[in-house]
DNA sequence: CTGAAAGCGCTTACAG
DNA sequence: CTGAAAGCGCTTACAG
């Protein structure tokens, strides 16, 4: 039995009808709480321009008493501007973009944007389908890797008029923005590297073949070319996704087939690392023999037998960079750099 | 010059004021180009039950013709519900994650939902703050790593009252929906293997130090209890982030301390991958002298040398379950298993 | 610098 | 089985 009680029973709430309350905390509240209207405490938690510093503290203080967390449908609906940025990326399974994406994540969380990952998968049709899918959801911006897509994905992009920044690519046109590095460049480098070093028939080992990679072919052949030691039997390509086992295989099908080969550039490291577990397998001596580089220095890439010579790829102050200037692009900034060229570093380990 | 015309000039369209419209094609469209009223048209999209089957044709192919895109923001308003799922997870740059991850977009994708991506980096505070952040959201739904967590976290999930599938781990508790495996029992498999192998000074080696990592160790520490082998010692624990430099640097330092270990349990394949490396480098002959495992099964261990003894966990599995489990859930479906144990699979191979 | 009115595009509850 | 009214919680114009 309860326990006994003179007070009368609490009156019973008024009955509203249609009432459809789901009992959050709303700018209503906060606006009675701090004796301002609604579109004053609106203002003033967005810090939007034109209101008192005094009615600013006073509706902080309020909001922050009660705990209010403001709507982001009602906003969304309101404004036709989501908190929400879309981010696309190839894949997650290349740690590359995992970098890329925490340091997205790490600038756009604190400034009160959530990241829609879309992953493509390498695939025109499936960017498609993501970019229909998070456009519907009024994304307040995008970022998209690279500038190869399908042109009714371009379109989607352009014709959406949103603020987006395109990554790991650099871009001479300039009504676009982008944060990255030469691809080609990299790959001039590397083969550089591996003439300077004396070697002669040097092979490039690339799968994907997605555009970067072909980039990176790009910067291979205009190296060799110059130096006059270009030979397009040597390219190795092939289309599937790039992986350690698949970089094993390349190695050992690559050397049976050009045994003189005495320099392999890989075109990511997870298959130059393949290649140096295979070329231990076989008992090939590396660099002695032939010379292995890789590229985007992944993990692991440093503890190889020998380790792996590489590029070293800013990955995650392109992230940065790219969600910064997303972020100025979003809140109409006029100085919003467009072109980001961060560079790369050659890496020079004990397989070269 | 414009061709000559009899007909008299279009009619302005009528001044409305306060039109905010987005020039987005609206529900109301839908519902005037099928003749139905937008309630009819908004249960009909929805296969809400109640509706004629030929207006929901009728309804459909309007929609379809149009091109009508709902929009998630007035959706998640009036009804209190996104189509956001958020997915909280400790890492990306574990493999293992990424795999979840890709499983369940798969199923969510088609489904209709969109998932928020949240990294914890194994920290109770920032998965507060996700959480906190991601609530705001409204999600219809949730899912998150295993049961460890803060008690302000756990009051979160519980209080929201949203539908949750824990996975990675199994529990007993009723009121829990989880899909995933036993740890211990794994962590315990693998021991029992390297006893049965003969080896009697086994030496656990964990990282990261999370509650899947100690639940392992406690498999192992119950199987050489029970093999009256076990020695303190010889769990060698670090709380740093698990890698295959950080495996590498531990597997010397252990050997160092204790040379008269012959087996390794490294708590994850990409700490035993580095022990795998350091016993190349040191030139201590792989399982001869020592015998290692590794778990989880992450890329490169079969390519290894020798290729990595491995425990496979079948994550793409828990992902795709987990989400078939919360779409049941979110559609308030009775029969969605509380407790799905999925099982795993000891790989063994020749570092063991 | 502040506010009353209207509207964003849906769905919920209430009727019939 | 279908619909007219109201409401979800914000912000955008328009005034003053």
């Amino acid at each position: 039995m309860p326990s006994e009680s003179s007070a009368p029973p609490p009156a019973a709430p008024p009955v509203e009808k249609r009432r459809r309350s789901s009992g959050r905390v709303t700018l209503a509240d906060v606006a009675k709480a701090a004796g301002v209207s609604p579109i004053t405490a609106s203002r003033a938690l967005r810090r939007d321009r034109g209101v008192a510093e005094a009615l600013v503290a006073k509706v902080q203080a309020a909001a922050d008493a009660l705990g209010y967390v403001p709507d982001p449908a009602a906003r969304a609906l309101a404004s036709s501007r989501s908190t929400h940025v879309a981010v696309l990326v190839p894949l997650l399974t290349n740690r590359l973009f995992v970098d890329l994406l925490e340091a997205v994540q790490s600038v756009l969380l604190p400034a009160g944007y959530q990241s829609l990952i879309g992953v493509t998968h390498y695939d025109a049709h499936e960017e498609e389908l993501l970019l229909r899918s998070y456009m519907a959801h009024r994304p307040a911006g995008l970022i998209v890797t690279g500038f190869d897509r399908s042109e009714a994905g371009s379109r989607l992009v352009a014709s959406s008029r949103l603020p987006c920044v395109h990554v790991m690519e650099t871009s001479a046109q300039p009504d676009v923005f982008c944060v990255g590095f030469s691809q080609e460049d990299a790959g001039h480098a590397v083969t550089r590297h591996l003439v300077e070093r004396g070697r002669r028939r040097i092979a490039f080992v690339g799968a994907q073949l997605d555009a970067r990679v072909m980039q990176r072919l790009e910067g291979y052949r205009r190296c060799l070319r110059d130096a006059g030691r270009h030979d397009a039997a040597l390219e190795w390509l092939d289309p599937r996704r790039s992986s350690i086992a698949l970089g094993a295989e390349m190695f050992e099908a690559l050397l049976a087939r050009h045994p003189d080969v005495d320099a392999i550039f890989f075109c990511n490291d997870d298959l130059g690392q393949g290649g140096l577990l295979a070329a231990l397998r076989l008992g090939i001596p590396v660099p002695e023999r032939i010379a292995v580089t890789g590229f985007n220095d992944l993990e692991g890439s440093d503890q190889m037998l020998p380790p792996l010579t590489t590029v070293r790829t800013p990955r995650a102050q392109i992230g940065a960079q790219a969600a910064t200037m997303l972020l100025g692009l979003m809140r109409g900034e006029a100085d919003v750099p467009h072109n980001v060229d961060v560079g790369y570093e050659l890496v020079v380990r004990g397989s070269s």
